[in-house]
DNA sequence: TCGATTGTTCGATTACAATCGAACTATTAA
DNA sequence: TTAATAGTTCGATTGTAATCGAACAATCGA
């Protein structure tokens, strides 16, 4: 499990990212590590299988919006928001500012 | 061919605009057409089957993204820009003002 | 009303993605 | 070094999406 792998950001794409995102559960877990700053995995499963989360988790680190570091036997996850706003300005904003539901 | 459904932008959700825009193709697509205003299916197709397009221009227009309106024979595409804008306030423009590769 | 043009729909194929149990790995504490 | 905890990886299954040829529908001009 040593040396969890975080791409640059200048080599991620933005279909990349907005894949990521289109994912409800992948988007909640952005919008809860947003509002919360940090939380493990097992936090925000909401029920969920740990292997299902695991695959999110790394969709998410490869699309560039999450950064994941060990703490223990736990990981830390957290938004990679100051580069990824430099790397897509205003895209967090809007995509986190976005209405949750169709209305 | 008459009256093409399109969806009111307060029954679109957000994934499902992030999903439509993950396309290469489709991100294209409205980048083109942010560019030129309006345009046929066939002056954005990239030399792609008329099958696949038309494919993709369902997924933008149900995604709210893109409205369709016959002219003549052909169909004019245009971006439902303020109508997003207003949805998802910034959201297009962080998309649009993206740079389009890697870097 | 016959062609020509432009898209859509249909159906089949192929590829990719989500899901989840089970086995495995890593870390910490006892 | 053993047990407990937290995630990952693997493999199988299921579902969804992309692609594209062929047939169909709509519009316009001759």
């Amino acid at each position: 499990m040593r040396a969890i792998p975080h791409p640059a950001l200048k080599d991620v794409t933005l279909t990349q990212v907005l894949y990521a995102l289109s994912d409800p559960v992948r988007l909640g877990v952005v919008r809860q590590l947003s509002s919360e700053g940090q939380a493990t995995c097992s936090a925000l499963d909401g029920g969920r299988p740990k292997s299902s989360m695991s695959h999110h988790f790394k969709v998410l680190r490869e699309g560039g919006l999450v950064f994941t570091r060990t703490d223990g036997p736990a990981h830390l996850n957290e938004l990679r928001r100051e580069e990824m706003d430099e790397r897509f300005p205003g895209l967090l904003d809007a995509v986190l500012a976005a209405s949750v539901e169709p209305d």
